[in-house]
DNA sequence: CATTAAGATGTAACCGCTTTCATCCTGTCT
DNA sequence: AGACAGGATGAAAGCGGTTACATCTTAATG
């Protein structure tokens, strides 16, 4: 690989002119951009991004913490992130954190030792306090999903309450009054957040939350196949049940079935997120859209914008969900 | 953040003596290492990466080239291959390349541009004459789901001949004799191999590949969806019908709903991936399983061999399928 | 025509580490 | 005691760029 050196050369100029015409810094005649163009691509010369990175103490890459790359929501947001922080030519790292917090501790390390320019993370095991700390001596932060006290103005997210509050509202419009409810851990502030909405829903129809007809499962499809069962079980009639995501919302779906209800005449059934897997479904799934993508998108401007000095588009700290109306959601009996 | 010098400078050595320390390389007398390390952990000392990469010529990090972040396929392998480098200390980075010739060029320029000690590519669009170009004068090359001629031991494939062979075989030992398939792109090596499979597997039971029941679609949903519109619009009789990924069985699989005909009593289903959607569908799709988190971890292991030097497992190439037998797929009338 | 300021270019220090080679020290052998 | 092997350590030269500062042109000004 040719350096600088046997371009300034070939160019018969010193390296610091060939460096002034990489990087469009200083006054450079143009005949003599000239020759260093031309000698650079004589050489195919292609400047060393290691050396660079060391020269100017900046490494033009970022580093993404998510907790797993495959799956709906991180694949979705790594590819926002990562197209737009490519077309300004910057470089996509991460790591994995697995949900675990020394696996999310040790992944910061990770990223951090690379050098890394800035770092967009989402993380549910970190505490607040550790965030906090990480903002006021690492590079600059950036959090997705999540609200942390004092740093909103580097978070993103989704505003969930109203997310779980369409989600009910669509189902209260349809004449349904008993609203069963699967709910995520309810530890996490966004599946907290979602059955808020759901309840603010009823309220404002002058019905209340019934707690019999509220389960806390895992987010995940067994979770739900599991949370119906035990709904069914209960034995308290509900026309319709919101799923705090699709998975659960499958899960649910499939004990449905088995149980011989179907599906919207006997249940309808709403979920949340609009991952791929809600078009999967039988019926087709009504949900809730969560615009990961775009998120990811705003994330990287976020980046280039306040790390990189590029000029955007305006910055959206709340992202607001909306409906997604399908097959799974039909009138209720009310 | 403190440097080699400091650190040096507080244990009162020189940083070559440093430098072993941190690398185990050359010889430290044990009271001397002792006295950097703690002088290390006294200063919260952390090697900078960019710097020893620029002086050892090793960036310790592999680029991955994918079409896609997102989607089931590339998301998996990945994240197969991010675990294992890791576990390891390397960083893996990667690029989309989205099929488009261009793009994949573009993209492996960006990843040898950040001096990257090994690429691992799963490309479709670039010709093999290139990948021979590149595999003679970049990083070394470890290529995904694809056999290059003369690079064989550097790529990591699937048996799709055998898949197909045993998704058709599979409907025929159910007493199906009239069998459809829906075929990916017959350009691209994976599809055809996997309807010669299909052929392969007619032929021993002594049937022929009728023409007129293989239609060729694009891998996706509606294409599949429009596929299956198509053979039942050429009104020939079958019984069953392969879909060569899963994408187009779920497209195939609501075309078929939608003109009443249910599964599998009139018509039986198999996809190919085994991708998450499978999963999801009603009924859920028996398919091949597509192993591709391992040949993910596969690849990182070759890499790790190969270019950093650690022995591992025996290099595997060439991964088999594996039939996954869901509800899609009954009995046939023969 | 002398003066001067702006523009063009070069020199060399520096970024933080690795690594070769020389030097120093210690214990062993004769 | 002197010679010597081998381990421990240090000095210094890179790695390939960036950039502050010095130097040299050149054209405009009075």
């Amino acid at each position: 690989m040719a350096t600088i050196y046997e371009v300034s050369k070939l160019a018969g100029v010193s390296v610091a002119t060939v460096s002034r015409v990489i990087n469009g810094s200083g006054r450079v005649s143009d005949k003599t951009r000239q020759k260093v163009l031309s000698g650079m691509r004589a050489l195919d010369y292609q400047p060393n991004s290691i050396a660079q990175s060391l020269a100017s103490n900046r490494s033009n890459c970022v580093g993404v913490l998510v907790s797993e790359v495959h799956g709906p929501v991180f694949g979705a947001m790594l590819s926002g992130i990562e197209a737009e922080l490519r077309a300004a030519g910057k470089l996509t790292i991460f790591a994995t954190g697995h949900n675990v917090e020394a696996k999310e501790r040790e992944a910061i390390r990770f990223l951090v030792s690379r050098n890394c320019d800035a770092l967009i993370m989402h993380v549910e095991a970190l505490a607040d306090a550790f965030i906090h700390q990480q903002a006021h001596q690492g590079p600059p932060l950036l959090i997705m999903n999540r609200v942390v006290p004092g740093l909103e103005d580097h978070c993103i997210s989704l505003d969930n309450e109203h997310g779980g509050y369409v989600a009910t509202s669509m189902l209260l419009e349809m004449r349904h009054r008993r609203i069963a409810y699967i709910s995520g851990p309810l530890a996490w502030g966004d599946a907290r957040a979602r059955l808020e909405g759901h309840g603010r829903a009823l309220k404002e129809h002058g019905l209340r939350l019934d707690r019999r007809l509220v389960i806390e499962s895992n987010f995940h499809e067994v979770g739900g196949s599991e949370a119906m069962a035990e709904l069914l079980r209960r034995d308290i009639p509900f026309s319709a049940v919101v799923c705090a995501n699709d998975e659960m919302a499958a899960g649910a779906m499939d004990t449905l079935r088995t149980q011989g209800r179907s599906i919207p005449e006997d249940v309808s059934l709403v979920g949340f997120d609009n991952a791929p897997l809600s078009r999967y479904l039988y019926p087709k799934l009504s949900t809730v859209n969560y615009p990961i993508t775009e998120m990811g998108r705003m994330a990287a401007h976020w980046v280039l914008e306040n790390v990189y000095g590029q000029s955007g588009a305006d910055f959206q700290n709340v992202f607001e969900p909306e409906l997604v109306i399908r097959a799974s959601a039909g009138p209720g009996p009310g």
